[in-house]
RNA sequence: GGGGGUGUAGCUCAGUUGGUUAGAGCGAUCGCCUGUCACGCGAUAGGUCGCGGGUUCGAGUCCCGUCACUCCCGCCA
């Protein structure tokens, strides 16, 4: 028999009455009557109620023994008298009698009480995360990140994946995010850099002939946190598969988000067939590459109006000749929506920065007016040409934005995401996935105004390779995609470039020579020229599907142990200070010291 | 690197227009209480009001600087 239990603190029943049990955990709670001592005894799996009376030598002790204290208790299971039996628990039913006990672990005060639904600042949680991850939430989310990943490693083997590691110690790579550098002791002056994924890794799996590759792969970058971003480190549920197509990829993806999302939250899926999205419509329809698609707004192009004699509007006018355009979103019968709703929205846009936003309502019966600040600014004819474009109908409003094509797709995307919220048009009870494809290969460089990768160099371009024309190279599209989902970007994914000859081309148009290319990439280029097979994959965010299917917004909230903002771990006290002597071993010397 | 928010007892927070000795709940300590499950009742202890400077007869409160935490922008192929 076990030392410590005979019974965990959530399995005792009234089928175990009269049973002699041993029972371990933590002292959860205390209900002192002075001759009647009532305490509940916690562990991961239930809290059960044992109770102790002034007859028992023991209850002095336990009286004074101080919460979160770890005991060992000897006791008689004993079913409740009918009004004492307690609904909220498991073990509700019964209650455990101490004849004796003993301390496993003594605890000193707490600096933060566990047993509580207070919410704590950060710093004191994060200091004290062993403590934090006792309470309640934060336990189970964790729990429910250790069984989703064993799910998906469950699935993925089914569906014919092996699961590979692949080197934390590795080659700093060019392009990307900061990466965190290891220095080599052996090879004085020379750096490691950690992964900010498996990549090249992952390919060159494919190119070893190992066909089908998953991993829960940990991914390094030396960028600054959000809310959903944790400093440093975060999981993929990394992804590649050989001899296949666009489709095939999304065709295990969707499966297994579909499965995942069902078995672990009770929310409804919107789509059962996950809608693809071109990027661009999604830029023009939603402002933004990660569209939430439980949003039914919808954003239009207006910009032509406003190059109309019959259009008055002269500040909008003025900026749409000088190159900016206008974007507009419809609101579906609020022309009942009291002034101040409007106004909010208006008021909300210049706290972003913006110069605000104008809008005006339909209305009318023979003849279709305007009604709002800027209303009379618009012909009746003006008006019908944007009902036309946005399928506006009586009664129903509209939202202007005038700026730049980059400032406004900021601006009204937002303002989607915010309408909707005020008009509470979002189901917080659904999942909405899609997937985003037709991802352009290049793009303009704000500041140098060239022409750079966009997103993955590494992606195959569309279309025949023969008959693409590389002058126009912003036109060329890669097979290339995201899955998103309630506005969430999970992850992006790749048909990837497997053809040497043609990466020296893509690469070229960046503005890369041919040594460039092979300096940076000699591994993954001289892979692929002996013999590589055309592949693809993904790598979906692990801490955002948690994130998502525990309803959490920050991602520490499903994180074991986080670091703070400034990528410090306060509880093992990180980054630290070295020894001269381990400086030097690495031949390393620092220029500031404090 | 930039912008916003927060910082008062171990924890969560209140603190009026600048005005006497800075308060409450929880927790801690002590006492009372045999059916609670956020048990109840009484008492006690606990404070460099983040830190530094300034204005003022007087600063938790106003001003300047600074630090910490957090959210956002930049950044994240």
């Amino acid at each position: 028999m076990n030392k410590y239990r005979t019974h965990n603190c959530g399995e005792l029943t009234k089928k175990n009455n009269k049973l002699n049990v041993v029972l371990s955990g933590w002292i959860n709670k205390k209900r002192d009557h002075g001759n009647l001592l009532f305490l509940d005894l916690r562990d991961n799996y239930g809290i059960t109620q044992c109770l102790i009376d002034k007859d028992n030598k023991f209850f002095k002790e336990l009286e004074k023994i101080q919460l979160e204290s770890v005991i060992k208790v000897n006791g008689v299971v004993s079913e409740r008298t009918i009004e004492t039996i307690n609904k909220e628990l498991k073990t509700g039913e019964i209650e455990v009698k101490i004849n004796s006990y003993e301390i496993l672990g003594k605890c000193k005060e707490l600096p933060m009480p566990v047993f509580s639904d207070q919410e704590y600042a950060e710093e004191i949680r994060l200091k004290y995360r062993f403590l934090d991850l006792r309470r309640k939430k934060v336990h189970e989310n964790i729990l429910l990140r250790s069984k989703v990943i064993s799910y998906i490693r469950k699935e993925m083997t089914n569906l014919g994946f092996s699961e590979f590691q692949t080197p934390i110690l590795t080659s700093s790579s060019p392009e990307g995010a900061r990466d965190f550098l290891v220095p080599s002791r052996l090879n004085p002056g020379k750096f490691y850099a950690l992964p900010q994924a498996p990549q090249q890794f992952k390919q060159l799996i494919m190119v070893s002939g190992f066909d089908k590759y998953f991993q829960i792969a940990p991914c390094f970058r030396d960028e600054d946190a959000r809310a959903d971003r944790s400093p440093g480190e975060f999981y993929q549920l990394d992804i590649e598969m050989s001899f296949v197509e666009q489709e095939d990829v999304f065709e295990v993806v969707e499966k297994l988000m579909l499965n995942l999302f069902k078995k672990f939250s009770n929310k409804k899926m919107l789509f059962e067939k996950f809608p693809k999205i071109s990027f661009n419509d999604s830029m023009l329809k939603y402002g933004t590459d990660k569209p939430d698609l439980r949003n039914p707004l919808v954003i239009s192009d207006l910009t032509s109006i406003f190059t109309r004699e019959d259009v008055k509007f002269d500040i909008f006018k003025k900026l749409v000749k000088s190159g900016s355009i206008v974007r507009a979103i419809l609101t579906k019968n609020t022309k009942d929506k009291s002034r101040s709703f409007f106004d909010g929205i208006d008021k909300w846009a210049k706290e972003q920065g913006a110069s605000g936003l104008a809008y005006f309502t339909f209305e009318g019966n023979k003849n279709i007016s305007a009604k709002g600040p800027v209303g009379k600014f618009f012909s009746e004819e003006s008006l019908k040409e944007i009902m036309k474009i946005t399928g506006a109908k009586l009664g129903d409003s509209i939202f202007f934005a005038c700026n730049k094509e980059n400032e406004v797709l900021k601006l009204i995307s937002l303002a989607r995401d915010k309408i909707a919220n005020d008009l509470n048009l979002i189901d917080q009870n659904t999942f909405a996935f899609c997937w985003i494809v037709d991802y352009p290969i290049f793009e303009i460089d704000e500041k140098t105004k060239k022409i750079k990768f966009s997103h993955n160099p590494f992606s195959m371009p569309q279309g025949d390779e023969k008959k693409i024309d590389f002058s126009k190279p912003l036109e060329m599209k890669a097979y290339q995609y995201d899955i998103v989902c309630n506005g969430v970007e999970l992850s992006s994914g790749a048909i990837r470039n497997h053809k040497p000859d043609l990466m020296y081309k893509l690469f070229s148009i960046a503005g890369y020579s041919k040594k460039n290319v092979d300096d940076k990439f000699r591994g993954m280029i001289n892979a692929l020229s002996y013999g590589a097979p055309p592949h693809g994959g993904i790598a979906p965010g692990i801490d955002r599907i948690v994130m998502l299917l525990s309803n959490e917004k920050n991602i520490r909230e499903v994180t074991l142990f986080p670091m703070n903002q400034n990528a410090q771990d306060l509880m093992m006290n990180s980054p630290s200070e070295v020894s001269e002597e381990q400086l030097k071993e690495l031949n390393l010397s620092l220029k500031t010291k404090k």
